[in-house]
DNA sequence: TTATAATCGGAATTATAATTCTTATTAAAG
DNA sequence: CTTTAATAAGAATTATAATTCCGATTATAA
């Protein structure tokens, strides 16, 4: 089992970050992505049209195609991703799965859980792409 | 998908939970247990089978059997429950889903959500079932 | 001592997520 | 205009988790 994303969002997190570390204009085709998460081609080709589908990134089609950011680094944030790909359910069902806990009826952590969900929250929404890139660059070149 | 943990392991939550809140010598069969977190009683059975293996609870066979929490509600924590079910992988592992995220090779969020992840660990950890005994049952009351 | 009501353990099945395959489409380059 | 290298989309397959089923065992009570 993963963490708190799916595999596919993962992958997919992995991804725009490092079609974040070119330029503006800089295609990498789905092969090149692939190596650098150590995925099959076939299954990040899968997750790449996703998010072209949602709009995160863009692509080429044809010889010399490929995937790129579709709008500036500074404007991506992970969230996005994650919603894109997973949607928002992690950050609205009960952590030990009681279907009616909420404000007025809550599970033994509901309180707790309520303020980590926030925070994990907040982490992927507040930092833009271009604020993780260096942080990034450096992670990717050691895979 | 769910939150954090797998289905088997919110339910032998919510299962301790609920035999937690009678005293000790009580015995809940796993009937009566499925009907109370509203899952099939075989799926049920199976979840409490693995918590009487790992000690949390205990079982008595035969008519009139049933399970029964193996130690006082003192001394239960919930990370117990989520140890047995699910193990610790959830608290070792990147959000993210780089393979060698770490302090010398952090992702992006490693740091942020390194707080995270501890604070969630302690939240199991630091209160006992007893601590939790009359939220659970006001909370199990209106299922 | 027999019937009954339980747990136990493993096998079988089903559902869901992950992964792969196949074919179509597209665009560049020869 | 043809070949080649790419994405696109959906179908098919595989892996894993969830769920169910069945037979065995156990203990109580009639």
């Amino acid at each position: 089992m993963t963490v708190l994303f799916s595999k596919k969002c993962e992958i997919g997190l992995q991804a725009v970050l490092y079609l974040s570390t070119e330029e503006d204009g800089v295609l990498f085709n789905a092969l090149q992505v692939s190596e650098k998460v150590k995925q099959p081609k076939e299954f990040v080709s899968k997750v790449l049209q996703i998010l072209t589908t949602s709009g995160i990134i863009g692509s080429k089609k044809g010889k010399n195609g490929g995937f790129f950011l579709a709008k500036s680094a500074t404007e991506i944030r992970l969230i996005e991703i994650v919603e894109a790909i997973d949607g928002m359910e992690v950050f609205e069902k009960c952590v030990l799965g009681f279907p009616e806990c909420g404000d007025t009826h809550p599970c033994p952590v509901h309180m707790q859980w309520g303020k980590l969900r926030d925070d994990a929250y907040n982490m992927l929404k507040e930092e833009t792409l271009h604020d993780f890139k260096m942080k990034t660059f450096d992670k990717l070149a050691t895979l």
